[in-house]
DNA sequence: CATGAATGAGTTTTCATTCAT
DNA sequence: TATGAATGAAAACTCATTCAT
C-alpha cells in the first residue's frame, strides 16, 4: 500500500523539520538523527529522500529563501509607485514574523554557513543580489545619483537589524526597526 | 626544547592558531589537530593548556573581542571633541584591518556561534553594549532627542556592512564604507 | 543481519561479555572495544545501547546481583523449616556455581569498584542489607538475642571466604566452605 | 647543594601519597600526577624514583603489608600463652587504626588489583600465608584436630569483616569486631 | 636533584551512512 | 516505502613517559 505523494509530504516535512532542529541547537551542526526525530521518521529515511546531510542542509536553506521571496513579491505586488515599492521591499525584510528568534537565528547561521559550503554562499549571493538589484531599481527614480548609496544602506541597514536582533535577549520591536530604516533613508529621497 | 615561560607563547601561538584555523576553515566546527597543526605542536599541548576545544575556542573569542576593544581605544584617544570621537568610532570599527577578509569571517561565525554557546553570546552582548554606549555618550550632544535613533542605525549599519561583507567576492572598499556611514549619519546631526 | 528484536539479544550478550572481560582481565579497568570484540559486535554498538562505558558496566554489576538474587530465591523455595532456610542461604552464596574463579573474581572486582562508583556502592548495599535481613530473619527464632551476632558471623564468613578465593590458585573446595560456614553457626543456635 | 638523604625522603613522601590517593579517589586507578601533587612534586620525579607507575603502586603496596605485620608483630610480642597469641593476632587485624576507613579501602582496592598483577597477587598471598601459618601455629596446642578449621574461619572471618566494613556507611565498630571473631572460636577452643 | 614542556599511543565517544528485511 | 541494525571513520580527550635544561 504505497502511499501516493509520500515522497513530496516527506520532504516537506523533513525539510521543516531541519530548520526547525537549526533553530533549536543554534547551529548547523545538528544530527540528521534529531532531524528524523523531529520528523517522527527514521534518519535512514532522510537519507532515503536527500542523499545526504548536506543536500538536506542545502535544501532547508534553498526553501527558506523561496519562502522569503514568496513574502517579498506578495508585498511588493500591493504597491504601485516606487515610493511604495521601497516600502514594501523594507516593510518585507523586516516583517513581523521575518523578525521572529527562529528566523533570525537560521538566517544568521546559514549567512555564517556560507563561509563554508560554496553551495550556500551562491544562493545566499543570488538573494542579497537580487534584493539589491530591486532596491535600486525602485530607488533610482527617488535618489538619481545617489540610488548605489542609499540602496547600500537600506540593505546594509536591514541586515545589521537582523544580526543584532540575534544577540538580544529583550523581544524586537519589528516595527520600530522598520521605521528605523524608512526615516534612515528619507535624507536620500529628498536630495534628489 | 623545554624552555621555561614557553607557557604564555603557546598560549598566544594557539589561540592566533585557532582564529586562522577557523578563518580558513568557516566554521567554528574545526579540528584541534588542525589547530594544533598550524600552532606547530601536537593536539594533546592544546588540551593540555586549555582544558577543552571549547575552551580554546572560547578564549580565541576573548581575544578577538580585546582586540578590537583596544583598536577602538587607541582611535578615541585622538579624537577630542565629540565628532571627532563619533568618527573615531565609525572608523574603528571599519578600519581597514578589522574589515579583512579573515576577521570579518571570524566575527561572523561568532555571531552565529552565539546562538549556540550562552558564553559567547555573553561575551558578543557585552562589547555589542559598550559600543553603543560609548556611540550614544558622543552622540547625545550631537542629536539630542534623535540620539537613540542615531545611535541604532550606525550600529546596525556597521554590523550589516560587515555581514555583507562576508557575502561578496570581490574585495571590499573599507574607506567607502567609512564614508557611507559617516554621510548616513550627518541628517541626524544636523537635525538637532 | 538486521532482524528485528535484536536489540534485546544484544544487550544480553553485551552484558555477558562485559562480565567475562571483567573475569579476563581481572579489572574493571577495560576496553569496550574487548567487550565488543568478546560480543562480537563494533564498539560502537555497545555505545548505541548502553550510552558509554560506565552505563554498560553498571548493567553487568547489576546482572550478577540480579542472578544472584535468583538463585537465593530459587534455593529458598525448597526449604522450610527457619534451619533449613539459613542453609539455603549458605548454600545460595557458596554454590558450586558462584564458587567459580570468574565470579568470585567479578564480586571482588565490583566491591572495589563500589568505592569509586556510588552508584555501584548502592547497589551493593542493597544486597548486602537485604541478605542479611533475610539472615537475621530465619536465625531469630533459632538464636534468639544471639541473632544479631550469629547473622553478622555468617554474612562475614561467606564474604571472607569468597575475597581469600580470589587470592587462591589452587581450587577451591565449596563444598568445604559450605561445610565450615554451616559448623561455625552451630554453637549459636545450640545457645539459645 | 643536593640534599643528603632526598632519595630516601622522596620515596616515602611518594609512597605515602599513592596510598593516600588510591584511598581518595577509592581506585587504584589513578594518575601519576595526582600522586605527584600530593607529595608536592612533579610527576616527572615519581618516575625518576620509581621507574613507573606500576613499581611505584608495588611499594605502595609492599609498604602496606609491611606496615602491618609490624604491627602484627608488635602485638604478638606481648603475648605469651598460645591463647594470647591468637587473641593478639586477632587484635592486630582488627586494630582501630587498621580498621579505618582508608585502610579498609586499601586493602580491598589491593585485593582486587591482585586479580590483574601477578606481582600484586604474590605480595598478597605471602601475608595471607604467613598470616594463616601463625594462627595454625597458636591454635594447635588449643584447637587440636580443629586447627586447620579454626584457622580458616578466623582467618577468612577477619577478611569478611573487613571487605564489609567497606560497604558501610555507619563508622564501625573496631571493638566489637574483635569481640565477635573471638567469641566466635570459642567452640573450636573448648572442644578440644 | 628537579621540573616544565611536550607528545605518542591509546581509548572513549559520536554520527553519517549503509543495508537486509 | 520505511526502518532497525550495525559499523567505519573520525575526533576529542587522557596520561604515562621522556627529555632538555
Amino acid at each position: 500500500m504505497p502511499k501516493i505523494g509520500m515522497e513530496d509530504f516527506r520532504r516537506k516535512t523533513l525539510i521543516a523539520a531541519t530548520l526547525k532542529t537549526i533553530q533549536e541547537k543554534g547551529t548547523i551542526d545538528i544530527r540528521v538523527s534529531d532531524i528524523a526525530g523531529h520528523a517522527n521518521v527514521s534518519s535512514a529515511l532522510a537519507h532515503h529522500y536527500f542523499g545526504s546531510k548536506s543536500q538536506l542542509i542545502q535544501a532547508a536553506l534553498r526553501h527558506l529563501l523561496s519562502d522569503f521571496r514568496l513574502a517579498v513579491l506578495k508585498e511588493l505586488k500591493n504597491a504601485t509607485t516606487p515610493q511604495e515599492k521601497v516600502i514594501s521591499l523594507i516593510d518585507a525584510c523586516l516583517a513581523d514574523d521575518q523578525f521572529s528568534d527562529e528566523i533570525v537565528s537560521a538566517w544568521l547561521i546559514f549567512y555564517a554557513y556560507s563561509q563554508n559550503s560554496m553551495e550556500a554562499r551562491k544562493l545566499l549571493q543570488v538573494y542579497v543580489r537580487r534584493l539589491q538589484s530591486n532596491l535600486r531599481y525602485y530607488l533610482r527614480p527617488l535618489c538619481g545619483h545617489k540610488t548605489e548609496e542609499a540602496a547600500e544602506v537600506v540593505g546594509s541597514l536591514i541586515d545589521g537589524i537582523f544580526i543584532r536582533q540575534a544577540l538580544r535577549i529583550e523581544k524586537a520591536d519589528a516595527n520600530y526597526a522598520r521605521t528605523l530604516v524608512k526615516e534612515c533613508i528619507q535624507p536620500y529621497l529628498a536630495r534628489n
